[in-house]
DNA sequence: CTCAAACATTTTAAGCTTAAAATTACAGCC
DNA sequence: GGCTGTAATTTTAAGCTTAAAATGTTTGAG
């Protein structure tokens, strides 16, 4: 009697099938690879500073910009809804780690900076999260690195 | 005067600095290639079969397995947690998508099947979903889909 | 047999996320 | 000036997600 064959990894890709389309293994692939990743950043970022993965998300595209960004350069940069930013700007506010100050000529929007304090904590923050995600692909050769960025970019282009 | 660069595509990328660590880049180049993909699926699954990716997902696992799985197989499979599971298989019981049986000698687990309707209203859906990824990825040529699968495949196993 | 530990699942509470509606402000046309 | 449409943001309602606690079950050591 045969026997069914031993499962090795549990993950998205245990929903192929043999006739689905190369395209969906590599989507699913993808999905694998970004959905651990993902996972164990926040559990870290949960674990050492008690923040999630959108709060720092939210910070570190403020750290790039010392100027300041928009509720709606922030939704368009971090991809996700403009009640989503809303929601977690509020939070950062209410904690100090962001300052949202009125734009001059145009009643509507705001400008959101990080807080000096809120800029210390993110430092403290992102260097962390580099050792993590260096501990998570820093196995991969240099090279491949650079085949990977290139592939996924061609990824990005044809969406 | 020089004018600020142009921001040419707004994406979790943009929040780079010049001395990211190079796993850095490539970790965020992913969670914009996932998150792009993935924010198409979920629109598309609602608009045309008023459903959502978790449901789809769920249901996936399934038809690849004729014999059923129990709540902790596909809590694994789908690499969330066992409570997100229990909340996504009440919904599709109650509309009759699924079904749960007990296990003969263990009064914890559940079996759980597709109904012959949910199988059919998988079928129809699985056969849009594909051709959905195949107009997102279809567009690159069949070594580079190789490539990709061979270095995520790298990526997953140092994880 | 008894009981403690491990297991499979569900429940709960809190936070994330979205789409859509609501609010408020600007811009341009007449 | 007044009106209409567009823009930026917030609010709302519903669903997803998690971690942790709770529930009920099985297993195995003694």
């Amino acid at each position: 009697m045969s026997q069914e064959p031993e499962v090795v990894s549990l993950d998205h890709e245990t929903r192929l099938h043999e006739d689905d389309h190369h395209s969906t293994k590599l989507w699913l692939r993808l999905l694998t690879c970004s959905s651990l990743i993902e996972s164990r950043l926040r559990s870290a970022l949960r674990e050492e500073f008690n923040t999630t993965l959108p709060r720092f998300d939210f910070m570190a595209q403020l750290a790039r910009v010392p100027e300041g960004l928009t509720m709606g350069d922030l939704s368009r940069r971090m991809m996700v809804s403009g009640g989503n930013v809303s929601g977690i700007a509020a939070q950062l506010v209410r904690e100090g780690l962001i300052d949202r100050s009125p734009v001059p000529n145009n009643r509507r929007t705001f400008m959101v900076k990080l807080t000096p304090r809120g800029r210390r904590a993110f430092t403290a923050m992102a260097a962390q999260h580099e050792q993590w995600i260096i501990q998570m692909l820093g196995h991969l050769e240099s090279d491949e690195v650079d085949q990977l960025m290139l592939l996924l970019n061609q990824v990005k282009r044809g969406l």
